[in-house]
DNA sequence: CTACTAATTGCATACGTATGCTACAGTTCT
DNA sequence: AGAACTGTAGCATACGTATGCAATTAGTAG
């Protein structure tokens, strides 16, 4: 430690940060002032306030975001637990959430969870003393959820549903969304509709699932077939080959995120020669930015990342004037974004 | 401040965390055996550490990592500065940094550095202690560069070169990438090659072209036509109109980013009708995970995302050990993944 | 069993900021 | 003019941990 400084080290080179004491100096008031002066919502006189800001620009102070959170017990950081960014869906997310914390002086520490150091990850999680917890990482939501609870940080699921915890929740109106799905393509004329699930795990694809079996059933038909994607690219296109070499062929298959939808398109037409739509339709979910690109223009079912973040930012906010908030679960609605690799509408159909 | 607590407020239903002292009283050891217990490399006998560890198991005690940091002067958060998540070689370059770090107990802070709110991003940046920033953010390297050194912060700059700024930076051999990617064309055949670049404010850019440009003139050719994609597909599908409607039509296109040939490819094939490889080839830089996709199949220069992380998280760590180390720039090696966006080499070439 | 060395332990303080409380100065009102 | 306020400033302390130093204990050798 600096214990015993010696005097001389204050001038050396190595320039010693400057703090709230050294402007407090040279400005002839107390460090209270300064603090104060930096500090919203304090009350400082218009000339102590400026004889500060004078101070410290000359000084180059900046406050000591660390020394502010052990006073203060508000670190402004949120912790965002994730498994991996290979899905398109999450960089954009971050981006997206990081962006809006960062305008509200939040800031977003990243957590890696997928490997088999999830132990260490979630124990150093908690050494931080984090403002709130985004989880968006399928793997250890319940634990974090948790453990999080105990020492009182507030958790949102991202993009998962929160049943069992405690927690916030922000998710897409899957259910719908899985609805749209199936409709339209027996609107378009499908009529064998096969599902390539995500990990069975995930509450997302639980409800996307649900959705279009229920409007199937609604419509009196039903899956002609369903096998697990895993949300990976290699296990939905073998999900496709198993699906395509059926005794019942799909003309459709939903699938449960754009990332799977692009493996299995791949696979449809480079391995199979299969036309996307003509021979099979493709409906997905989440809209992520490559489902827009030409050579997959994929039908899909968005989830509004803006909605989410926006809901998720809210949360995080309100939990931060006030620890006790209830939890919330914000669902927001879904969308079918209709491009080309779904059939079109028969003509004089509405609906 | 929680000065003059109410003694009530210990008991209550807000659990107090649990601090080195409390861990101390139930061990009947000093906080100092405590900290010490926690920290690598101290005196403690074994007997006080398994008492220390029981009593911190048994409360549930976790150091207070930003109490640490006080009074250490170590954060152990390194910020990461980006302007975009678009290009998916970030998202996969941060995952992989993340994980990194995080097996040496470092953490991930992020940074949003894009929009205008620019100013306030980097002094919140330099609000934080950190141990090190790595940029990855076209703009305001050198600003970063110039802060950070004063206040003492190691700087790597990511996949960019540190010209000018007494930084560390880590990059792929862009230069012989670029040659690469040329000499490639040359040999399967193509005569007519044009460039895509990107922000030519970037020094990836500028040495990926300037590979391209000494290859060509190597075999006694030149670029046939040289547009501005800016790194955005936008941009890129514009840059490759025009370069289609030249009088001198282009037979090969290098781009400077994957992220920009997969809007090219989508351009030319699905609004030109033109057929790649045939008509045109296409090679690019990055080997970003899509590159791989069948629909694309993108012959590209590779650049090892893991080399690059592991490089970058060891200049972090020597940093960390001797803040007064000299800047150091690493250079990865490149290499052409050879897919079908090129024409395949003539029988018996052995280039 | 004594003298000396090595290994631990605890004390006290520092890290930089926020804030409750008291003291004081400046206003306003009767 | 005196009283009752209002608004600021400064003092002192707390946040939770790490560590230099002195004191104590254990360990070794003679």
């Amino acid at each position: 430690m600096n214990t015993h400084n010696t005097p001389q080290q204050k001038e050396s080179r190595d320039s010693r940060a400057v703090t709230s004491i050294d402007v407090a100096k040279a400005a002839g008031v107390s460090q209270s002032a300064v603090s104060r002066t930096f500090t919203p919502g304090t009350a400082v006189s218009e000339t102590t306030r400026l004889k500060v800001l004078e101070a410290a620009k000359k000084l180059g102070y900046r406050p000591n975001a660390i020394a502010r959170t052990l006073s203060t017990s508000r670190s402004r950081i949120i912790g965002v637990v994730l498994s991996t960014l290979d899905n398109q869906f999450y960089p954009t997310a971050i981006e997206s959430l990081s962006r809006s914390l960062q305008e509200h002086g939040l800031h977003v520490m990243l957590f890696m969870a997928d490997g088999r150091d999830v132990d260490s990850a979630l124990s150093q999680l908690l050494t931080y003393q984090l403002d709130g917890v985004v989880v968006a990482s399928a793997t250890l939501s319940s634990r974090i959820a948790r453990e999080c609870k105990a020492l009182g940080i507030s958790v949102v699921m991202f993009n998962r549903s929160a049943a069992g915890t405690q927690c916030s929740s922000v998710t897409s109106n899957n259910f719908e969304g899985g609805k749209l799905a199936a409709r339209y393509l027996l609107d378009t004329g499908c009529k064998r509709i096969a599902y390539i699930a995500g990990r069975s795990d995930s509450s997302t694809n639980r409800d996307r699932e649900a959705g279009v079996t229920l409007a199937l059933a609604e419509r009196g038909s039903q899956l002609v077939g369903r096998e697990e994607g895993n949300y990976e690219r290699r296990a939905a296109a073998a999900a496709a080959q198993t699906l395509m070499a059926q005794r019942i062929r799909p003309d459709a298959i939903i699938v449960a995120s754009d990332f799977m939808a692009f493996a299995v398109i791949d696979y449809l037409r480079q391995k199979l020669s299969i036309t996307v739509p003509e021979e099979v339709s493709i409906v997905s979910f989440d809209d992520v930015p490559a489902a827009d690109w030409e050579s997959y223009a994929l039908t899909t079912v968005a989830q509004s990342v803006a909605a989410l973040v926006n809901s998720t930012v809210s949360i995080i906010l309100e939990q931060l004037n006030d620890r006790e908030m209830v939890a919330r679960d914000v669902i927001v609605s879904s969308q079918l974004v209709v491009r080309r690799t779904t059939r079109p509408l028969p003509a004089g159909s509405n609906a």
